[in-house]
DNA sequence: CGATAGTTTGATATCCTTCAAAACCTGTGG
DNA sequence: CCACAGGTTTTGAAGGATATCAAACTATCG
């Protein structure tokens, strides 16, 4: 299935003349290596991207060497919507390893929105739920020990990467350095060395060769004191909420 | 001036028309007192408010004692746009003084904004914008010290209340308390307090009786190493934007 | 006037950073 | 096949920033 539907399908389901109406609009698609630079601070805001296979993230650094890693996309989220009403970006947007991602220019996207309006919500929904994610990651930044916020952004990567049947049990693929994730969770990557030793040592995780294996979730998620509620990825249309309305 | 007008002018100036269909739209107001608990985490999310008067800030409390501020509402900022997708809500929303807000029902917000389309451009651009002072606070809190982190978002304060016109030179409203303001940089109350009283004694700020002046701004920027960038403030149709498109 | 919230202070503990270097891994060119 | 370069992981030692704990002080308000 195409990565961006099954993304938004965890929304809503699609009709098929939905599904083909969003293949259609993601023809414009290219590859690009690991590191390869998507878009950069200062840009003016033209490119409107979807992330199809590979994995991106979108960072700032700073005066002096300091990087933070602000959000991790993943197969199916689009990148930069609306982005076009900014001036300029604000933040750099990388990919961390050969990914796939489709050009879609503002017009089409507005043309496939309005056409579909069920399509429209759904790509807004996308977008909340990453806002969500973002306000979880201050939290995880400010209020957990990095102990327990690098089991957070673990835990999330698989509910995340599952949600989109992208993990196989409790193994994923998981390209970033512990430098990159150290830069998620704002530690030094020295720091990051040893909390992922102690996540090991614990037998929480295996991890290497860019994947990363969940050796008890039940473990990682008490530790990260974990809440999947904030990614949104259950039903929205559930039988327990049709009850309310 | 309407706050919801005057925020959403810094976009792009509204015609007549427009801005009495957002005073009509905006009649429904209500009146809060200081600490008011506006909406819940796991509430299902029904209120979209506009603030118009005082501050608001979005937060999550955890498990144990800790409580991280996500962002700061001033008046104009909308608060829950779209938020309606969403099954429930992550977090929750309290005024920090005695505040009014505008509440605006979904159908009558898309009414507004399908009759009006600058408007839903005003308001998506606002709600990039705080979603890039997000981002920035992740920078804040990740990569920056206590000390850096809390010049950082005072000046963010001071850029942010004076395009609304709410300062009087370099003096204006900052209701929170020390402890308040340290949740919003995840530092401690008692470490809030040093850092605080660190940028009196470099004679950087006065504080006191809920109101904050900056004494040097120069100085207050050097150190946080603050760039309004990416406040998105500066006028989106300025001369040189028109140069290049 | 006592109660409650916010601010301030001091002493001590701890988490995380910094610095420096070694070990390891992978791809490249000779 | 080896040597080498560059990036990543690992280790150790030491310092610094921030947390924690406990208590005093200040202001405000009914």
């Amino acid at each position: 299935m195409h990565p961006v539907v099954k993304r938004l399908s965890i929304f809503a389901p699609l009709s098929a003349e939905e599904v083909s109406a969003i293949s259609l609009a993601m023809a414009n698609v290219f590859s690009v290596p690991a590191g390869h630079v998507l878009a950069r601070e200062d840009d003016p805001p033209i490119n409107l991207l979807y992330l199809l296979e590979g994995m991106a993230y979108r960072h700032k650094t700073l005066f002096e060497g300091g990087r933070q890693i602000l959000s991790l996309l993943l197969p199916g989220d689009p990148c930069d919507v609306g982005i076009t009403l900014l001036a300029r970006r604000d933040h750099s947007l990388t990919a961390a390893v050969p990914s796939r991602l489709a050009r879609i220019s503002d017009a089409a996207l507005e043309q496939l929105c309005s056409n579909y309006p069920r399509i429209r919500a759904a790509i807004q929904w996308a977008t909340l739920s990453e806002e969500s994610i973002s306000r979880e990651w201050l939290v995880n930044v400010g209020q957990r020990s990095a102990l327990s916020a690098m089991a957070h952004l673990m835990c999330e990567l698989y509910y995340r990467l599952r949600a989109i049947d992208l993990v196989d049990g409790l193994n994923f693929a998981m390209p970033l350095t512990q430098s990159d994730l150290g830069d998620a969770v704002g530690i030094t990557p020295v720091h990051s060395n040893r909390v992922v030793q102690e996540l090991r040592r614990r037998k929480l995780i295996a991890m290497g060769d860019g994947r990363l294996t969940i050796l008890s979730l039940q473990g990682m998620e008490e530790l990260a004191v974990f809440d999947p509620g904030y990614l949104h990825l259950e039903a929205r249309y559930s039988p327990a909420r049709r009850a309310n309305s």
